[in-house]
DNA sequence: CGCTGCTGCAAACTTACTTCA
DNA sequence: GTTGAAGTAAGTTTGCAGCAG
């Protein structure tokens, strides 16, 4: 077993998540911001995950899974409850349809392969306005339907930080407030953050595993050449200094310092090629 | 030019709520 | 019906960068 086989080559080529997805359309500022941040991270956490660059995690994206089941909407917005309408109204309403009063939508969904239709008793009576996103209001869990965390689910795919302008859209476009789309962007990165983590936590732990082999394996190498050479040692003792001639070929190629080279014990064999991950050069960018 | 206070943003951490086994 | 774990929306804290004074 090689280190540059197996787990840990394919370990040691990672990226951090979407890190390397194009932030499109961000401003300037943001940009600069964001490069310095990864510049930090980067040199924060070198010592953590040295020369790992994992790349960006397609599955983790793309298996990203979706609640496949809402709540429902009277449980939300219970009976004799004061109304939330800010809440209801990024809850409940899908993001193609347009913003009703009072009314029951019919909300398509995906259920263990199997479509249902749900229906759901949806009581808004006003458009969510930015205007009263300060109001605080009681913590009421909202969930946000399949087709709004779709669509955000394919804006993040694209760039995973909004620009004020792409937040504004996104919130309109999703009947939500920005700052809900604000704060579904900062869990969605936190998500994808702590699954690379553990992509990384694992590798790590290969990379350690296969080292550990190694590193026995080399113990044994060792002990295994010091006692032959232990053995051998009474037959130099007895020879004349001037016999201990080398044979022409290894006379020819010897280094004068490299002992091992012109050790008749020298056993050959393959240099085993370590892949420290720690000095890889990737680590460095 | 350097310092300071303010502002905005993102990450990290935490809490509260929902769903499901 | 209860409970604990998992998932996630939202709140809070912290650190950093940019900018004006």
């Amino acid at each position: 077993m090689g280190l540059d086989d197996g787990a840990c080559d394919a370990g040691l080529v990672l990226a951090l998540g979407s890190q390397d997805k194009p932030e499109n359309h961000l401003h300037p500022d943001q940009e600069k911001k964001i490069k310095i941040r990864k510049e930090t991270f980067s040199l924060k956490y070198d010592h953590l995950f040295p020369s790992l660059t994992l790349g960006p995690s397609d599955h983790e994206t793309s298996t990203y899974k979706l609640s496949s089941k809402m709540p429902d909407a009277e449980k939300v917005c219970g009976v004799g409850e004061p109304v939330d309408l800010q809440k209801q109204a990024a809850s409940s309403v899908s993001p193609v349809s347009s913003f009703s009063n009072s009314s029951s939508i019919k909300r398509e969904r995906e259920s263990g392969g199997e479509e249902e239709i749900e229906v759901e008793k949806v009581m808004i009576s006003s458009r969510v306005s930015d205007e009263d996103e300060d109001q605080a209001s009681p913590r009421k869990k909202l969930r946000l339907t399949k087709e709004q965390s779709t669509i955000l689910e394919d804006s993040f795919k694209e760039h995973a930080t909004l620009n004020p302008k792409q937040k504004q859209d996104l919130a309109k476009q999703l009947n939500l407030r920005q700052r809900q789309v604000e704060v579904w962007f900062q869990n969605r990165r936190a998500r994808t953050k702590l699954k690379q983590t553990e992509v990384d936590c694992e590798l790590l732990k290969k990379c350690c595993e296969t080292l550990t082999e190694e590193n026995k394996r080399l113990e044994k190498e060792l002990q295994e050449l010091k006692s032959l050479k232990l053995a051998a040692a009474p037959f130099y003792m007895q020879l004349p200094a001037a016999t201990l001639t080398l044979c022409p070929s290894c006379e020819k190629g010897s280094n004068p310092g490299d002992v091992s080279s012109t050790s008749p014990f020298s056993i050959a064999k393959p240099k085993p090629q370590f892949h420290n991950p720690y000095n890889h050069p990737s680590a460095a960018s």
